[in-house]
DNA sequence: TTGAAAGCGCTAACAT
DNA sequence: ATGTTAGCGCTTTCAA
């Protein structure tokens, strides 16, 4: 409630005193008392300058916004921490926004991030979002960066990770362990993410010279009931495979609650490594293994495409570090009898 | 970019007409052609009116912040969406806030906050906050409700939920199943939702006449861990539990794990019921049977004593309505050798 | 070492 | 039917 000006009266200065001593004007020559004062009635009056008043004169960024389809989806965790510690870097707020409420209402992130409240946008594009609707994301009057699903032909700046390493990943954690016979329960077509996941899964089984069965492949999505789908598609097929990598893993959860329920003997009916760790993939059973992604890093580097100054910021990044790290825990079995190939050249040569 | 004196200019009028227009004055009188002519540079400059100008000038409430512990959980999906709701029907903007950026830097709420960025605050406190840190909330010159874990007797607002219900609920479901061995897998002393969800507990085992046995009662806390370390605690008893309640759902996806590991065999071995539904709650294995709790409800009430005005504002409620659901899937086994109790009657007298 | 004054972009009361 | 003006709370030359 209070102002400036009613803290200056309190200390019995001008207005412009106590603004210079509360932003620490190191220019600003001034007797110790008068500070002092100052300090008191600051104390004393609770004075917090007024955003939308600083904000008007000064035209400095203060808050980046990020749009995810979900924000409590755990998946989502690490990018966050990675998003808000670089932003505390550069004394940026950070302020979350669901996906949801943007779809429900098509004028909302321009409410929420064009009328000025907003530095700059990190976005997750949901699945329903067109091109076009990314396209008018440009014509808000906002630096926006695109995460995760994009790819260099978008017309927003974009930052993703290496899905195909992710892949690939997967795929040579189950060949160390001895399978060959591997399926995919990938994500939905056209969505970029996916597209890279399932590319790098592919080169990964040609290099190894893996056996390739359309059947073993589906793109119902990364959500948990797509994935209870896939789960019952793969199980059904006449020769199944021995592994599958799933390419998100809340689709994982699904495939192991079908695969339950279908009553398979977990890992040895079907092994599971699924992409991105969560803190739940040790709750479930078997606990499952996964493809840790560098989305912090991600987070991080998504912040400073946006407030490094556009020379060093080019329009489209692939966050390779750190690479993908496979987290072992129990989903996947060990086939001893096929076990060609030592575990360790498995993780070698991906770079 | 464009101001409203670009707008004016490009229109040839002052820009007080542009401001009528864009806000929809009604008792405006204009000629269609001015309208038009408004309207028409509107669009073709993109403007959209800044926000700090607009609430410098006028002192309407237009944003709403929430702080949770961690944005990231899924116990928080139906709750933020009854706030994104709540917050859309009068208009304003919902922006989400890590309690983590909270507690790394103590003055981030009030900068987040207490600089007029937010007309009102919705928190749930962290175990780690202590009743000062709590208290000094109320001095942010920013109306605020604490939600889920306060009581009464706290310095701010405060609204949760029917804890002791919830735990009633349970309990009831456990018998209706034939369980009369029943313990309780609790959060932290003195953090006022777990006392109450343990009264509630105590109460239905009192009521119904169960057995108590202090070994089968434990206080770790609500998350995973937390959980497995009871699990641990209650499979080793001596005179086992046929089934807990435990006080919340991350909890029990520990609970589970850890059981497996132990060996267990379930549900015959021990029944597990939790408090608060998750997505995921049916991809564990047993599927878990939960109790589902008024989130949206809480959340909408939460803005409601925000924003409906002084008056009809009590500085306390307990949402009642909905009452707490029983979601049952496959963890809870049915003892039927001591089924004397109909399953009807568990669920009714509750209110 | 401090103060006076202008102005950031917008809106509302008051002209015309 | 439209324009003029003052001012929201703050920062920053510029002057004293």
């Amino acid at each position: 409630m209070a102002g400036i000006g009613e803290v200056a009266k309190a200390a019995g200065v001008s207005p412009a005193v106590v603004s210079r001593v509360v932003n620490g004007d190191t220019t600003l020559r001034i007797a110790p008392s008068t500070r002092e004062r100052v300090l008191h009635a600051v104390s004393e009056l609770q004075y917090v300058p007024l955003h939308a008043a600083r904000a008007l004169r000064l035209n400095i960024p203060s808050t980046v916004t990020v749009v995810i389809p979900d924000t409590t989806s755990a998946i989502y965790s690490d990018l966050l921490h990675g998003i808000e510690t670089a932003a505390m870097e550069r004394d940026l707020v950070m302020v979350l926004a669901s996906a949801d409420a943007a779809v429900k209402r098509p004028d909302w992130i321009r409410r929420l991030a064009g009328e000025g409240r907003s530095d700059g946008i990190i976005i997750q594009p949901p699945v329903a979002m067109t091109r076009r609707d990314v396209e008018s994301l440009a014509t808000l009057r906002v630096p926006t960066v695109a995460i995760l699903s994009g790819d260099a032909s978008w017309p927003v700046p974009t930052a993703v990770l290496d899905d195909e390493a992710a892949a690939a990943a997967a795929v040579e954690h189950l060949v160390a362990f001895g399978h060959r016979r591997i399926g995919l329960i990938g994500g939905v077509r056209d969505f970029p993410s996916a597209d890279r996941r399932r590319r790098g899964f592919e080169e990964a089984v040609q290099r190894r010279g893996l056996p390739r069965e359309p059947a073993w492949m589906t793109d119902f999505g990364y959500l948990s009931e797509d994935g209870r789908l896939a789960a019952r598609r793969i199980w059904s097929t006449a020769n199944r495979p021995t592994a599958v990598v799933v390419a998100n893993v809340n689709a994982a959860l699904g495939v192991l609650a079908e695969l339950h329920e279908l009553g398979a003997q977990l890992p040895q009916d079907l092994s599971v490594v699924a992409i991105h760790d969560v803190w739940y993939a040790d709750t479930v059973w078997p606990p499952l293994n996964t493809v840790q992604t560098p989305m912090a890093a991600l987070g991080s580097a998504a912040v400073g495409m946006l407030f490094n100054g556009i020379q060093e910021s080019p329009s489209h990044i692939r966050v390779v570090d750190p690479p993908p790290k496979v987290i072992v825990r129990a989903s996947v079995a060990r086939l001893d009898e096929t076990a060609t190939v030592p575990e360790e050249a498995g993780m070698r040569h991906l770079g």
